[in-house]
DNA sequence: GTTTAATTTAAACGTTTGTTTAATATTTGC
DNA sequence: GCAAATATTAAACAAACGTTTAAATTAAAC
């Protein structure tokens, strides 16, 4: 009963911390909004830093597992294993876009080290996997000797710039600001489409 | 010498901005890192927010002329203007990165709709010179058909990953916590290489 | 059914917020 | 050198902030 709360008003704080951000965002605004008294956040997370903390923990929790099932399976090369990571990524941001909204926000400010230091953690978890494929494949000689941490800083940046950035995104493909990029299945298999063309032809030696 | 002041408040306006976002920066704050009194940042900009849009208006005039420099040079082959241009991104990303910081910052928010109007403007002219040389570049069968748009936000996206959170990139890169990235000339020409390698394969037909 | 513990409430806490005021100091134009 | 305009100051403003309190309600335990 109580932990149905608690992730009711974590998700109502997503919410808002991505529209206004964490400090932008008041107390009294997400009780408002979670229709619980501005006493009950307090009681139930000790503070707002406090229920910051616990959102990360909470959302951090099912990530890895999909990332793990691609990279231990046998049947399929280290491209395939890329390309399905690809597509992992892009689908996992679509669905929970407004949680990595909100990770970034906090990446981009230099305070709240114990926060910082919990996103670096997954984060640093989830790249070892793709890392290691990059580093088998160029072994194997079926890769080039590329920068293996630059390419996924590069399959993260894209992912990132081109879902975190709505009005410039909508600008740059010619689309109206009030078109919702996030439940448009053309967006997502557009950006798919680039990645696996530019990664390909980034990695693979005979194309 | 009013000019001065304003450009002066503007500046450590940036500093603060970039390490505690815009809301989590006080006028009170930001009044006793200038050495000003606070009434005078509303004497001078008229609000806070109006001093968020003299900083934008303020740092986005000189950014373009390079840009169109490097576009214009008749002498330089298409791929040779991207290589000049992820030069030019990346030193500029360098010398202004707190400033690109505090953009980044509020482009992942939702509101305060003006800012964001007036960031997007800027960065959209921006953009359209690129676009423009990866167009002429497939016309003149020297490119590959590549997504313009997509390369254009994977470029920029892989340079924001790479510049904007520090701690992330110390952990990719293996470097301790306090090694300042941005002073040390390795970091940047081991992204120019990469960027380069990357895109390189991504357009050109015949390498 | 009574006691104990957990939950929920409205009100108040002391700070801090952005902004304004009205008085004072400085610079400018003539 | 004096008047008008501009710049700067300390103090006050109301509103909003995160958090706490103490009383009221509900749930659990025995």
């Amino acid at each position: 009963m109580v932990i149905d709360k608690k992730e009711h008003i974590i998700n109502v704080a997503i919410d808002l911390f991505a529209e206004k951000g964490f400090e932008g965002t008041s107390i009294r605004d997400l009780a408002g909004k979670a229709e619980v008294n501005v006493a009950m956040i307090n009681y139930y997370f000790g503070s707002k830093e406090k229920l910051f903390e616990y959102m990360v923990e909470f959302k951090s929790t099912y990530i890895r597992e999909r990332l793990e099932e691609i990279t231990n399976n046998d049947q399929t090369s280290d491209i395939e294993k890329i390309d399905a990571i690809i597509e992992h990524y892009v689908h996992r941001f679509i669905t929970n876009h407004k949680y990595h909204r909100v990770l970034h926000q906090e990446l981009l400010l230099l305070q709240r080290e114990k926060i910082h230091a919990a996103i670096i953690k997954t984060f640093s978890k989830n790249t070892a996997f793709i890392k290691a494929i990059i580093e088998n494949g160029i072994k194997n000689k079926v890769f080039r000797k590329v920068d293996p941490e630059f390419t996924i800083i590069t399959i993260i940046g894209t992912i990132n710039q081109a879902m975190l950035s709505k009005s410039m995104c909508s600008l740059m493909l010619g689309e109206n600001e009030d078109y919702d990029l996030y439940t448009d299945d053309k967006f997502s298999k557009r950006i798919i489409k680039h990645l696996k063309q530019l990664i390909h032809a980034h990695l693979l030696i005979e194309q």
